[in-house]
RNA sequence: GUGGAUGUAGCUCAGUUGGUCAGAGCACCAGGUUGUGGCCCUGGGGGUCGUGGGUUCGAGUCCCAUCUUCCACCCCA
């Protein structure tokens, strides 16, 4: 166990992670160009926001919270995900006394306790945007356009997934004849249907089992039970969609399991990755604010799960990064080079290049080996002759030509060789 | 939480009906004579055969338990 991660976690090691930043770094440049702040709350929080948040009768917060007591016996939680947390900072820091929209994003680790397969660990990864203060449809989607683009940028084609699950008018109206529905033809239903029929008869419209799908299909769905205004708005929603040429498909079955989504649901899926084919989802959660105690405050946002995003880029062959290679290695043909070898290294390093040299002592020919497996594009190499007429050996590793260059010059060559192997 | 599969060197895998079975390829390290990589040749290091029990004269090979990973369900990212 000493030498064991804990199950369901997973180091992301070098030549891994350089994926992870590239993904990272695109999704920040993104957030930067519509408008959201970075926001970062803690790992755990009071267990209670995300039972109130979240919901208690929900699946993360009934079975698989990672929940503990502190020294002081506080309850506490690791995040589970992430939109609660930006909640109560909104709250907590008042930011819902200053310029509303607040638009807001997060990156960074969430912990489930499930079963780990394809697609799904126990801590992953997401990175998420939050919009809280406005109503408007036009929020809705720039959001999810948003979400689009950025897997877009990545190379990826998802399928768009929309729905409306109404809102507190709504829903009884739903849960009523949904009720009826189903108690009219419960000798069809499977156990967990039969189940779900009590504590929440929404989640059977998704249900897997074949018969209950058959029965789904003519069931009646939140669409069918929209109050005016939130049919209203779910109409806007695709209006602007379709305005920017966004694709999607309404899924009258596409029920979201947190308990504080209002109308607009949308979720972003990959086939091909494992029955975790969901990516990512987001949609309107206009009631959580209050929830957890604040005014009323309509807000919208979404997840993206980053293992599934790197996975389903790997399906699709999107392009990711290789592991980083300096701009120049530095090899000396005998160890008595050392305090020389240390100097250049510290002058290249200091004017903006990445360099590295051997530290083990290694023959000349063992550091050309291991220079070589670096990737780097150039290597330098301290000759005692050379040296002694203030010349540096400089080897460019693509052609494998080398020649003597002045030390005054050695960094301007180096570059030259950096330039032009990344071009290639 | 439920069901199924899996687990041999860093990686991919061989290992007959339990008795030289602890191996191969790749990777790693060192050499192939004077100060140079990518090909080739030679040699070397490295594994309590997931872990713990049990059966047996003897188990990597059989049985039980446990853990991991994978697949599906549940649910979600």
């Amino acid at each position: 166990m000493l030498t064991t991660r804990p199950r369901g976690t997973s180091d992301i090691l070098p030549g891994e992670v350089e994926k992870w930043q590239y993904v990272e770094e695109c999704f920040r440049r993104l957030c930067r160009e519509y408008g959201y702040a970075e926001i970062r709350t803690p790992i755990f929080e009071h267990t209670e926001l995300f039972n109130r948040g979240v919901g208690d009768a929900t699946d993360i917060v009934e079975k698989e919270m990672y929940t503990f007591r502190d020294r002081s016996d506080r309850s506490l939680s690791l995040r589970p995900e992430g939109t609660a947390a930006a909640a109560r900072a909104y709250l907590e820091s008042n930011l819902n006394a200053g310029p509303q929209p607040v638009k807001l994003f997060y990156t960074g680790p969430m912990f489930r306790y499930d079963r780990p397969q394809a697609g799904r660990y126990r801590q992953f990864h997401q990175v998420g945007v939050e919009v809280f203060g406005s109503p408007r449809p036009a929020v809705d989607a720039e959001v999810i356009a948003m979400a689009m683009d950025f897997c877009g940028r990545l190379g990826l084609k998802l399928e768009l997934h929309l729905n409306s699950v109404g809102c507190p008018d709504c829903r009884p109206v739903l849960r009523e004849k949904l009720t009826a529905y189903f108690r009219a033809h419960q000798n069809d239903l499977c156990a967990d249907c039969l189940r779900r029929l009590a504590s929440n008869p929404l989640r059977a419209l998704d249900c897997k089992v074949p018969r209950c799908r058959e029965l789904a299909k003519n069931a009646p769905t939140s669409l069918d039970c929209l109050c005016g205004s939130c049919a209203a708005h779910f109409q806007d929603v695709q209006k602007y969609l379709k305005a920017l040429g966004i694709d999607y498909v309404v899924d009258r079955y596409l029920v979201r399991g947190l308990d504080y989504y209002t109308k607009t649901a949308f979720e972003m899926m990959a086939p091909g990755i494992g029955a975790q084919s969901s990516v990512g989802g987001g949609g309107r959660y206009d009631n959580l604010v209050e929830t957890i105690g604040g005014p009323p405050t309509p807000g919208i946002g979404y997840a993206i799960g980053l293992e599934r995003l790197l996975l389903a880029m790997q399906e699709q062959g999107s392009e990711l990064p290789g592991r980083d290679r300096p701009d120049v290695f530095l090899a000396s043909v005998d160890d008595t080079l050392e305090s020389e070898a240390l100097q250049l290294l510290q002058t290249l390093r200091q004017k903006g290049l990445a360099a590295d040299k051997d530290y083990l002592g290694r023959s000349l020919k063992a550091q050309m080996k291991y220079a070589g497996k670096t990737g780097a594009p150039a290597v330098v190499i301290l000759g005692k002759e050379e040296l002694a007429r203030g010349m540096i050996i400089l080897k460019d590793m693509t052609t494998g030509a080398q020649k003597e260059v002045p030390a005054a010059e050695l960094a301007e060559e180096i570059g030259k060789l950096r330039r032009k192997g990344s071009t290639s």
